[in-house]
DNA sequence: ATGGACCTTCCAGTGCAGGGGAAGGTCAAG
DNA sequence: CTTGACCTTCCCCTGCACTGGAAGGTCCAT
């Protein structure tokens, strides 16, 4: 399959794809007597994996890493778990600081609700901040 | 007072104060006769505000913003108080997508405590994503 | 043969908040 | 008089995942 074929079968664009290939994530494909490249239909899976492990909060440079030990013949699952891991720990961090965050906007908020905008004194920038 | 130290007394770098400077957060201040930035202590204020703004989550062009409108004369307490609204629904919206994210690694974490990495099948890249 | 849809490569830019480092000027102490 | 710390402007670099566009080649239908 042509390139566009693959890229509105796995809802992504050209652009992407050729990306992913210069990011090494996909392999080099074949190409036909005019230079077009043409993929196996395997490919799809290739990238439904990398969709899967976007949705898990790695970043593309990870799972490139994750693609090339499989590619090496080796099972990545250990290094796998091990980016779960850190990244579990990533997002438990930003989810109390994001918690954080909402209570303090949730309190200044509040605070401007009930005071007057008007009062806003002329030596600072704002009362809500 | 000089750009050094207006920068340890704001617990910040020079780089950044020039850069401030540069997209409208601090106002160009004096020249000694050699060049050197003169600061006024009062321009501490204002950076201070850009951290609160910063802590609150705005980014750099909205405070920059809120300054303008208060170095215009205004109150910009309205525009705030919409900025810290948007801010909380982005916030919640962040939340709640880091918890089902966090949700769905926990899971993926638990089967792959629970399962032999070693039954990883040749078919599929890593059974964990 | 011509139009349009597709493909190729390559270069450059996006947003965010700065950081790195070069080339040169200035100031105070020793 | 020189050394070192500080300052100036300037331009490019970072990370992340793409996206835009130019200049040109190819394929198929009309």
């Amino acid at each position: 399959m042509r390139i566009g074929e693959l890229a509105s079968a796995a809802g992504t664009s050209t652009k992407t794809l050729r990306f992913y290939e210069a990011q090494g994530l996909l392999p080099a494909p074949n190409r036909t007597a005019a230079g077009y490249r043409d993929y196996e239909p395997t490919v799809l899976d290739r990238l439904n994996f990398v969709r899967r492990g976007q949705a898990a909060g790695l970043t593309l440079a990870q799972i490139q890493q994750v693609l090339e030990i499989r590619d090496g013949g080796q099972a990545p699952c250990g290094h796998v778990r091990d980016l779960l891991d850190k990244r579990l720990v990533d997002i438990e961090h930003q989810l109390r600081s994001l918690t954080a965050l909402r209570d303090t906007l949730t309190s200044l908020r509040d605070e401007a609700t009930t005071l007057h905008p008007d009062t806003c004194g002329p030596d600072q920038v704002c009362r809500y901040v």
